[in-house]
Order: structure tokens, then sequence, then C-alpha cells
DNA sequence: AGCACGCCGACT
DNA sequence: GTCGGCGTGCTC
């Protein structure tokens, strides 16, 4: 029998080996097995079974062992390591990797034990010089001489009544050998403790929850592949649902994945989740998986759903990569949130690496949102998911305080540029004086500036990145600080024609000065990449603000890092609409969200955190607040997309880069890059900015990068990867970086 | 990743 | 003459 096999010794190349009798019936695609590779030994994952096209049989080695008697890689993972690796281009050792948890890589479970046995022999002279001066290591030494092989370090010490200090002195002079051997690690004793049974009431569906799980029902009975996008406001129960789900799922002898974003899981989440999956289905461990549990923990919880112990994994991310068997249904629970990338290389999506897998499975996905992200929702319009909503929320709970203000009004009221609405103004003197705090958020950093139209609200935006052209003033020109686009100031509206062009001064630089000016005696603090250059600066002022020395902090994304700030009552969104126009506004609305939670936690009595909402176009009518808790009392306020929110359409930004140590080398995958351009990809691919990049110096090698949009990535990188091999590139030269969704108005 | 092989400058 | 720098290529 003839395997070829996946080395994990980093590189990627397919190697065959002989497999020896005694393992053949166990050997299997999927195994993790021992190999010889050069003069050491490594681990690799079994890929095909049959000899190779390329290589002299008899040249062949054997592979030396068997770690574990059951696939360490299920076929289906196998195969969707091989489509990670085409997607994200990827070499796929380094996906086989981190779908194993480390403690597996190093064949842990092989329990290793020390040997000893006879080494150079001691003459006569020497032996009874030993005898005399050392006895105990003679004793131990004359009991190696009988044995004939090999026998066990610590079970001879210990019956010998020998110190170890003697052993090692005999293996220091060279009298004994030592080695080491592995050792099948006894199955695990079935010891996962009763968690408390939190009293796990199967909660009533009210009308709506029905006929979503009913549609479910559906889905699943199907037994093929489908995806379903529940969209869902919070606070409509959609755990309830999932659980529901997954009941079906499991009730049919599947297994189930349930991906939450790694901040949602906390304990109280995961032992209310546990409770009631396991009062689902009694007979089945429910296996917890996150990037925090010791490095037993997740090889117990990976043994037990490799062998089929448990088949319901509940985790973060990586997660989507245990071997769950049978699988019938996968759970993607936030399906919008940015902690599904991973952001190192292999780099991933947890949502989207969850639909493949589904499909590899014949199983079903459902994806559920409260706002779903671009790519699901445009996947959902276009029939290819199917579409749940759930608009009711199960107990309505009281608004926050939420104050929108138009900001257009504001201008021609006050007549000239305006930061600061008189409401924001107001509201800090007002906490000011009470000695409570303020905090205003402004994704933008600088002094710069945006055009915006005064009269229809329009903004210039880039016309590859969507992102709103930034002023700069040296040369009177708009650019793009994504791609460098550039064009000339106009003078009226691109739009509308009126002359009525605002520049706004929007970074957090002038928010602060504006503060200054209404505030002059208050203590006032920015957070930005600017401010927070050196290393501690950052701590250090959340915790004077914390302790009350600071009564305003101005700041972009980075504030949302240190969020318990009990004494702020009031919080501003200096600009709503200029975040939302940012290619990441999801990220930008996470932090909305979490700035709302802030001022909804600090209420003083029967006066509400407030917050106000600063906007210029009528598209923020859009975006409404809402208070409410979800099950595990994860959100207490959130702002969210209002339901008919128009969500616009997408591509998708790569980002990749070239790299290798030779220059010269470099330059030419460049030009030949730039070819491929230009002949294959002339409609799917538009690439922006200067493509590719100059060739620049990162620490000891050289890469240059490209960005492009794309309506299809995995059109586009396979054809990237066909022609990588037609050009003999090496494997590892192109990296993806990042595969985003863009909203394009 | 390791490791060998091979090609050039430095030097016990 | 050899030692050793790393650039290149291979590992079944």
């Amino acid at each position: 029998m003839i395997v070829g096999v996946h080395p994990i010794a980093g590189f990627d190349k397919l190697l065959h080996y002989k497999v020896p009798a005694r393992l053949e019936d166990a050997v299997a695609v999927g195994s993790l097995v021992r190999i010889p590779i050069g003069r050491r030994f490594t681990l690799g994952i079994v890929g095909v079974v049959g000899a190779p096209s390329d290589f002299p049989i008899d040249r062949l080695k054997n592979l030396t062992d068997l770690v574990y008697d059951f696939p360490a890689l299920p076929a289906d993972l196998l195969e969707l390591a091989k489509w990670m690796a085409v997607y994200y281009a990827a070499p796929l050792d380094g996906i086989i990797e981190t779908m194993l948890p480390g403690a597996v890589r190093r064949a842990a479970g092989l329990k290793q034990e020390k040997l000893i046995a006879l080494g150079t022999a001691l003459d006569d002279e020497a032996l009874a010089k030993l005898e005399k001066r050392a006895p105990q290591q003679a004793k131990l030494y004359r009991f190696i001489t009988q044995q004939f092989k090999p026998v066990a370090k610590n079970l001879v010490l210990k019956r010998l009544g020998v110190g170890a200090g003697s052993a090692n002195a005999l293996i220091k002079q060279g009298a004994l050998r030592e080695m080491s051997q592995q050792v099948k690690r006894v199955a695990y004793a079935d010891d996962f403790s009763e968690g408390e049974l939190v009293a796990a009431l199967p909660h009533l569906l009210n009308a709506e929850q029905q006929a979503a799980f009913d549609a479910l029902k559906v889905e699943i009975a199907k037994d093929e592949f489908g995806v379903t996008l529940l969209q869902g406001v919070t606070g409509s129960g959609k755990t309830e649902v999932y659980l529901r789900a997954i009941h079906e799922a499991l009730a049919d002898g599947g297994g189930v994945v349930f991906l939450v974003p790694e901040v949602a899981l906390t304990p109280q989440t995961v032992a209310r989740l546990r409770s009631r999956l396991e009062s689902i289905a009694p007979d089945h461990a429910c296996v917890v998986w996150h990037s925090h549990l010791s490095e037993g923990e997740r090889v117990d919880g990976w043994h037990e759903l490799a062998t089929g112990q448990a088949r319901i994994v509940v985790g973060a991310r990586s997660a989507i990569f245990a071997p769950v068997q049978n699988l019938r249904l996968i759970v993607v629970d936030e399906e919008h949130e940015p902690a599904y990338k991973q952001d190192e290389t292999p780099r991933y999506h947890g949502r989207d690496v969850a639909v493949m897998r589904a499909k590899l499975n014949g199983a079903h996905c459902l994806l559920g949102s409260a706002t779903p992200s671009l790519e699901s929702y445009a996947n959902a319009q276009a029939g290819r998911y199917k579409h749940l909503h759930m608009k009711q929320r199960i107990d309505d709970r009281e608004l926050p305080f939420i104050d929108v203000v138009d900001m257009r009004i504001e201008i021609m009221r006050s007549r000239g540029l305006t930061t600061l609405s008189q409401k924001l103004v107001h509201g800090m003197q007002d906490r000011f004086e009470k000695k409570e705090q303020t905090i205003l958020f402004l994704n933008r950093r600088g002094y710069s500036s945006s055009m915006m139209c005064r009269s229809c609200g329009h903004v210039e935006e880039c016309p590859h990145c969507s992102i709103s052209m930034t002023y700069h003033r040296t040369d009177e020109s708009l650019r793009c600080h994504m791609c460098g686009h550039e064009r000339g100031a106009p003078v009226r509206c691109p739009k509308c024609e009126a002359p009525d062009i605002r520049w706004r001064g929007t970074g957090t630089q002038r928010v602060e000065e504006a503060v200054t000016r209404v505030l002059p005696r208050a203590r006032i603090e920015r957070m930005d990449t600017d401010t927070m250059s050196k290393k501690n600066r950052f701590r250090q002022v959340l915790s004077e603000f914390r302790a009350g020395k600071i009564d305003v902090l101005v700041g972009t994304q980075m504030i949302a890092k240190g969020l318990d700030f009990p004494n702020v009552t009031l919080v501003g969104l200096v600009d709503a609409d200029m975040s939302m126009h940012m290619p990441d506004f999801r990220a930008t609305e996470r932090t909305f969200q979490l700035l709302v939670q802030v001022a909804g936690r600090s209420g003083r009595g029967d006066r509400a955190g407030v917050v106000i909402v600063q906007t210029f176009t009528p598209q923020a009518d859009a975006i409404q607040f809402s208070r409410h808790a979800d099950f595990d009392g994860f959100a207490e306020g959130e702002l969210k997309i209002r339901k008919d929110f128009q969500y616009p359409p997408y591509r998708h930004l790569i980002h990749h880069s070239f790299r290798g140590p030779n220059p010269e080398k470099l330059l030419f995958f460049a030009e030949q890059w730039a070819r491929l351009v230009e002949k294959e990809f002339p409609d799917q691919l538009e690439v922006r900015g200067p493509a590719p990049s100059p060739i620049e110096k990162v620490k000891d090698h050289y890469r240059f990068q490209v960005w492009y949009f794309t309506h299809g990535v995995s059109r586009v990188i396979g054809k990237l990867n066909q022609k990588r091999r037609e050009f003999a590139w090496p494997d590892d030269v192109i990296q993806v970086m990042d595969v985003d969704p863009v909203n394009l108005g």
C-alpha cells in the first residue's frame, strides 16, 4: 500500500510513502502519520491512497507510524483545506496546521517514554572500579547488561530502587544509552464535569420564531446543501430558533457546529448554551472551543469530536475546523461580526469557510444577524440564500435617550462651519457643571476635510473605493486615501450643480479645538493614532479618564477598547454619516453600539444617559437606535440599521502581496503580473492605484503589493493560481492579505 | 522548515 | 589550500 502524504514541515508538496503491513488496515485518507523526511521525522496527513506518477516507486520510504487510529483530518476537512488554499492563496500545509490543535500537531496523545539500553560496554577493570565507588550505578549497569532489548527507564529505576542520578551518570559516560519512544495514551476517561444544569426551560416560540423554525426544519430535512440568512432584530429570539434547529439536526443523528464571535464566549453564555444543548441531546457532550482553553482541554474536546463521542461544538472562528462527524448543520451567529475574519496567514473568514464546509458536506448553513453583512444580504437578494425575517421583539424595552441632530439645519442657523451642534455644546456644558463626563467619537483623525454639498448633502466619493475624498489644501485637489485617485477640487456640486460646497473640517483635531472654545476650563484629551504614539499613553489616558481627571474625551475607534466609564452620561457621535461612508462602516457601527451601551449604563437616577447623533444626510434617517438586552445580556444598547435600509451593492477589495528574497526576481514577477492583468482580467479586475506598487524592502525580504476589486473572488484567485503555475512562480510568492466586501453606492 | 550543494571571498 | 558566507533547490 502506498499513500501520498501532506507533510506538516513548512513546505507544500505531496510526498509518497509505503505503508508497513502492520498499519495497512488502519491507515486511510485523513490519517495523521509520522514520516521520515530527509534525515528527520515529521507528521503528515494522508491525502491520497495510491502510487506517485512522477517518482520511482523503489525509492519510496516507509512511513514510520500512525498517530491516531481515526482520521485526524476527515475527508471533508481535507477538501476544505484544499479549497481554502486556492481561495485564500495560502500554502496548504499552513492551512492544515491551523486546522489541527497545537498539541495534536506535536503528536500529543502519544506519551513519551524514556528507554535505556547498553551503550559501550565497560571492561572488567572499569566495572570493578564502579562496583566499589558507585555501587548503585554498578547495580543498574549489571541489570541492563542482562536485558535483550531497551527497557523503560522509570520502571527499571523504581524496581531497582536506583536514583535517576545514577542512570544519568552512566548515560553521560556512555555506558548506557538513552532513547525515547512514544506510547499510546490510554483513551480519555470520560469525566467531563456535570455543569450545574441551569434550568433549561424549553421556551415557547412566538409566531415569528415558529415560522422561521418551520422553514428551517424543511431545509434541514432536505439533507442537502443550503444556506439560510435569518435576519432578526436583536431581542427577537434568534438563539431559541438556533437551538430548535440544532435539536432537529441532532435528532436526525447529525453533527452540529455552532459559531459565535469570540467576545460572546463569556462563561455565562457558554454555561447557558451548554446546559440547553445538553438537555436537548443528553447522550452527547457539547464541546466548547475557543482560544483561551488549555492545551489539554482542547485536545480532549477535539478527540471527543473526532471519535464521534461528541457531535456538537460551540466555539469561535476556528471551531469551524472541529472534526465533527456527519455534519448536518452549521450555525453562524452574528454573521456580520468582523471577528470572524482571521488577521494572520492563513487569512480566512469563518463565515465563508462555514458556508463552504456545509457545501462539501451537503449540510445546511444558518447565518443569523440583526444587521447582515453586505455579502450575505446580497446573496440572499440574489436568491442564493433563503431569507427569513423576524421583526418583532420578545420584550419591548425602553429606548435610550437618543437625539438625532440635523446638521444641515444647524449650519443654516449658525451660517458657517459647524463642528458641534447647539445641543451637543449645551449637553457638554451641562455635564461639565455636574462633574460628569462626555465622550465625542469621530472616526477620522487629523485636520483634513471632505467636501459636501450644502443643498443636497452629496459627498464626493472616490469612484473606485467609495470612501469620501479628502481635500488637500496644498494643491486644491481631492484625493482618495485608499487608492490614490486624484481630481481637482470642484467649485460646484458635481451632482446638483449647486455652488454651496462646504469644506467640512471633521478631524479629531478640529473637534478638540471646537471643544476648547466652548469649554475653556474643561480638561480635554484627544485619543487617536496621532496622540497615542507612545506605548503607555493609551492606558494612561484611559485610567485618567476613568478617574475623572479628564472631562471630555475626543477619540477615534480606539476609544472603544476600554469602555468602562460609569460617569459618562453623554456621548456625541460627531459625524454619523461620514462614518457610514467608510469602507469599514461596520466597524464604526460597532463602535457606535458600544458607545450607546456606555451611555445606556450610566444613567443618573431618573435621568438616562444621552447620545447625541449629528448627521448631515437624509440617509442617516435609516439609522435607528434601540435599547434592549439579548438573551445573554450581551447587548444592552444598540444601534442598528433600520430594516428597510437599502444595502448598497458590493464588490470585494483584494489585497495581494508578492514577496521574495530576490529583488530582481520580484521585479520580473511584477512585470509578468502586469501583463497577466492586462490580458486575462480586462473586465473582471479593476486594478487601482499604482499596479503593481513599487518594490520595497521589508525586513529581510522584498515585496510589492496589489489592490483590486472584483465581483467574483474565487474565479479571479483560481485564475491567478493557474497562472502562477504556468509562470512557475514559487508557491509562496503570492499572499492574500485581505478580502473585504466594499459597499459601493 | 531543515539540509545539502555549490559557488565565491577571507584566512587559521 | 580550506573555512564559511548564503543563494538555490529538494525532501517521497
